[in-house]
DNA sequence: TCTTAAATAGGATTGATTCCTATTTGTCAA
DNA sequence: TTGACAAATAGGAATCAATCCTATTTAAGA
């Protein structure tokens, strides 16, 4: 990603924030850099250990804290899971995902076909619908590969 | 569920145990009914409790890992959550779920309109799917109702 | 029965998340 | 620019979930 892109991005943040009513602090903006660079769905164990690099004494809590405020404010998602710790996506534009078991991979796709997964009218007039996703479980190349070789 | 119905599926679970060389204990069939009967998507710990009325000493290591042992076989299916404890599904048949981001319950349904999600080409030729489902995001019925009083 | 590997109970350990509180800091109004 | 104050942070403790360890028990086949 560009300098530039993230720059971008960072004022459209602080603009959230703001309208949040959220502090802008040099950790909320260093935890999102981090994110948006990140690969996709890591943990905030992961978020937390790469952000160390710039902020060597900032806590566990106060990432774990951020990114569940960020996705309260929308500006990451919670994604699912099959047990093990919470996963965050930064990108939250419409698309599904493949999990691998064996090796717990998430891997985004988009697809034409289920474009506007429209809700079941049963559901849709006794519930209120905020995300809508399709969820595979199954094996990712590489594991399909490993499994081959015995 | 008639106690026909739950012996039924008792006889068939034990045949599953059998092709799989598991030994035929009554913590296991303990387990597997009280999962059968259960309110949908229980936690490890939730069939603990309710076993423990017949089998006082049973340990919840024994009911946790004889869930996961369930779930490799196939008599039960680990379900998608977003943080938490472990979901369990009794229910194997292709169905799909609505996520109350309040309560926490997990709604399921169906639906002809994607009764055969087909999965993009691009996915079937690289990765080996095993299973598919629509997940959304929402507030159940009674949550809704909640939100209104506000 | 007898034997043996598999399974269990119960406690310890690890891992993930949340809670607690003293201290620091961003924001806003003067 | 400064001062006041609520919000946010750091660091450690506590809680909750899942897994591991091991002595003992038990299902199943001979
Ligand atoms: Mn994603
Ligand atoms: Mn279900
Ligand atoms: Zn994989
Ligand atoms: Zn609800």
């Amino acid at each position: 990603m560009q300098n530039k892109e993230i720059a971008r991005r960072v004022r459209l943040f602080i603009e959230t924030c703001r309208r949040h009513q959220l502090k802008i602090t040099p950790q909320r903006v260093g935890i999102y850099r981090v994110l948006i660079q990140s690969q996709r769905h890591p943990t905030a164990d992961l978020v937390f250990r790469v952000v160390k690099k710039e902020f060597p004494n900032i806590s566990f809590d106060t990432v774990n804290r951020t990114l569940s405020t960020f996705a309260e404010i929308g500006v990451l998602d919670v994604v699912e899971t099959f047990g093990g710790p919470k996963r965050f996506d930064p990108d939250i534009t419409d698309h599904h995902h493949l999990h691998c078991m064996a090796c717990g991979r998430i891997i985004d796709f988009e697809y034409e076909g289920y474009a506007r997964l429209e809700v079941p009218k049963a559901i849709a007039t006794t519930f209120k619908v905020i995300s809508r996703r399709v969820v595979l479980k199954g094996l990712c190349d590489t594991c399909t590969a490993k499994q081959q070789m015995f």
